[in-house]
DNA sequence: AGCTTTTAGCTAACGGAGTTAGCCAGACCT
DNA sequence: AGGTCTGGCTAACTCCGTTAGCTAAAAGCT
């Protein structure tokens, strides 16, 4: 029988497709096997445990989140750049669920930290779009950080109860961070 | 032997502890037998699954959180009611980080979207103490519930790197949403 | 090429968690 | 007291994570 040529990587990547479709509670080394046509135990040999994998799964998407940060607002400033960086951070949520999901409630892992801090970085650049007492800087980018990642799990939890247009609900939001932020 | 008296509001009880003491992720049929004195099995003839013992655990948690804003708003208006809503949804979050965890991502259960709804209620309440478009009534409040949900759920995951004051950036967030809030 | 070494996937097996079936005694009712 | 209900129990099953140990495929060496 031919090996089936795994590693890491493509261990990680078919936890990434299980998470985002059966959502990440149902991330279970039994269905990364079946999908990757491997029985369970062969994992075991490219990650060691599940807590692991879903370390590495965080990592993965907290790097492609800070990517799709960067690349959103790569070259605009003010509020174009505020209103890409939050269409970049909603898109990914809601087409990646499984994945953003795994980047919650993980514990000071090293390489999940070193990718978050990148989309920090893309979140500190938006404000200095904006003329902030750097005083006020952390908490700013605090309050950035808090309102997408609330907005954006909600929906993904199906938190809106009544049906309004979820996303022109967004672009509100977005104009109200920005008329808040320059008056900071 | 004596029996242990037990009804599903001391299970779910007993669950809650469990969940603020060890994790909502650690919450297992097993520890809230333990803590009630009683075998595992027998939590079966008051809660029909650990999904069920969750969803109660949610609903126990969301009409704790509704009550909460009621009680901190009542009588307050304006950013005085803000700011009450405010320290209120995270004294609670922070105080039972178990409990509100099991309310996310909870899949339409009527009993948790009817406490929900109180809640939501008190923080529409709040918003009457700001001049807002009706038709820009839902926005803000989504806008609003995002970002105490986002900044609540992010401290509860350790999710804030360095440590600059966490008190001070929540005082700045308020402050933050009803300046916004007033211009609305 | 042939021989050796490494290693990726396998089967078998264990422990722990959720769950069900079925028993039995404590509680309640008359 | 007798009869019924029912809450707690033990036993047992399944599913999942995990480990041990085997074997054959790949990779490396001469």
């Amino acid at each position: 029988m031919p090996r089936a040529g795994l590693d890491r990587a493509t261990v990680i990547a078919a936890a990434a497709a299980v998470a985002d479709e059966r959502g990440f509670s149902q991330l279970t080394m039994g269905l990364v096997a079946e999908r990757l046509g491997v029985r369970t135990p062969s994992l075991y040999k490219h990650v060691e445990s599940l807590a692991a994998l879903q370390q590495g799964l965080a990592a993965l998407a907290m790097n492609e989140l800070s990517d799709a940060l960067r690349d959103a607002t790569q070259g605009y400033a003010g509020r174009d750049a505020l209103a890409a960086a939050a269409r970049a951070m909603r898109s990914y949520v809601v087409g990646h669920p499984g994945r953003y999901a795994a980047t919650v409630g993980v514990t000071s892992d090293p390489e999940v930290d070193a990718a978050g801090a990148r989309g920090i970085a893309s979140l500190a650049a938006v404000l200095r779009g904006y003329a902030i007492d750097p005083a006020d800087q952390t908490h700013a980018l605090r309050t950035l950080r808090s309102t997408l990642h609330g907005f954006a799990t909600l929906q993904g939890a199906n938190g809106f109860q009544w049906n309004a247009d979820t996303d022109q609900s967004f672009e509100w939001l977005i104009d109200f961070l920005d008329r808040g932020l320059r008056r900071s």
